[in-house]
DNA sequence: ATGCGGACCTGTTAGC
DNA sequence: TGCTAACAGGTCCGCA
């Protein structure tokens, strides 16, 4: 489900509620995610002041003084603020309860997401350790992609999605981003030159930004830290879209499948 | 080293 | 209407 833009606004959902506020209790009603969720968070959590919430990739950081919760959404994980009292319906499987009040609800049906604590600075993590810039960090230019590139043969829809090239670009925006850059998804990457690199990465940028403006795509459940969903997809220009005419330029969209990914081209506006 | 397919899960939808 | 298959926003792992 989340992309960057969907985490993004997760955390500025979620942030103002709880920022600055102690843990009074961590119920895990299904622990099993994709990782197991540890035994010990309870312990470690409870009594502990949310200093402040961060995003690094797709992963959310709840930064205490003894450690950072980490919290993946997978495909299907949404996390929000409830107020006490609101009962937990079937896939809710963590709450982190606030002295305010607040509970902290993690929902996610496939349990592809993961909850986890780190002692460490959260950087450092496993998980977090390897992954490559942000894409709205000025370190993530057209310049940096067509250096990582060379040699590549794998096709450059897959490559902007390799979180250790780039982070947060997922199956939604990498249609998108690649229709803005006028470049099909199957070309190699390695064959791309450094000019149409430098339009790419602007159009990644772009495309995130603007869905994070728009409070994230909610294609089918994606809600914000209030519950209420995005509005970016009625923005989406080629996902989905297989059929249908090209906005632009009235061409048939193309659709096949990329890495086991639905993909969506424009055989006109893309070459 | 690179790149691909499979795996992890459940819910929804498309198709017969 | 009901059953089955395919598909869904992610990403780690193992194998070629």
């Amino acid at each position: 489900m989340p992309e960057l833009p969907e985490v993004e606004t997760t955390r500025r959902g979620v942030a103002p509620h709880i920022e600055g506020q102690r843990v009074v209790d961590v119920v895990v009603r299904n622990g099993r995610l994709r990782y197991p969720v540890p035994d010990t968070l309870p312990r470690e959590l409870i009594g502990q002041r949310i200093d402040c919430v961060q995003r690094r990739g797709k992963y959310l950081l709840f930064r205490t003084a003894a450690g950072t919760l980490i919290v993946h959404l997978g495909m299907s994980g949404s996390l929000r603020v409830v107020k006490g009292g609101e009962e937990a319906q079937k896939h809710d499987h963590v709450d982190v309860v606030m002295a305010n009040g607040c509970i902290v609800r993690l929902r996610d049906p496939r349990r592809f997401g993961a909850v986890l604590w780190t002692v460490e600075d959260p950087v450092r993590h496993d998980l977090i350790a390897h992954l490559g810039p942000e894409p709205l960090d000025s370190t993530f230019s057209g310049d940096y992609l067509f250096q990582q590139s060379r040699g590549k043969k794998q096709a450059v829809k897959l490559f902007v999605m390799d979180s250790q090239r780039v982070v947060g670009v997922g199956n939604i925006y990498a249609n998108e981003a690649l229709f803005l850059a006028g470049i099909r998804p199957r070309i190699a990457a390695g064959k791309i030159s450094q000019r149409r690199y430098a339009v790419l990465a602007e159009a990644i940028k772009s495309v995130l930004a603007e869905a994070i403006t728009q409070g994230g795509t909610t294609l089918r459940d994606f809600v914000n830290g209030s519950g209420q969903p995005g509005y970016f997809q009625q923005q989406l220009k080629m996902y989905g879209r297989g059929g249908a005419p090209c906005d632009h330029c009235g061409a048939t969209i193309k659709a096949l499948r990329l890495g086991q990914r639905a993909t969506y081209y424009c055989p006109s506006c893309q070459s």
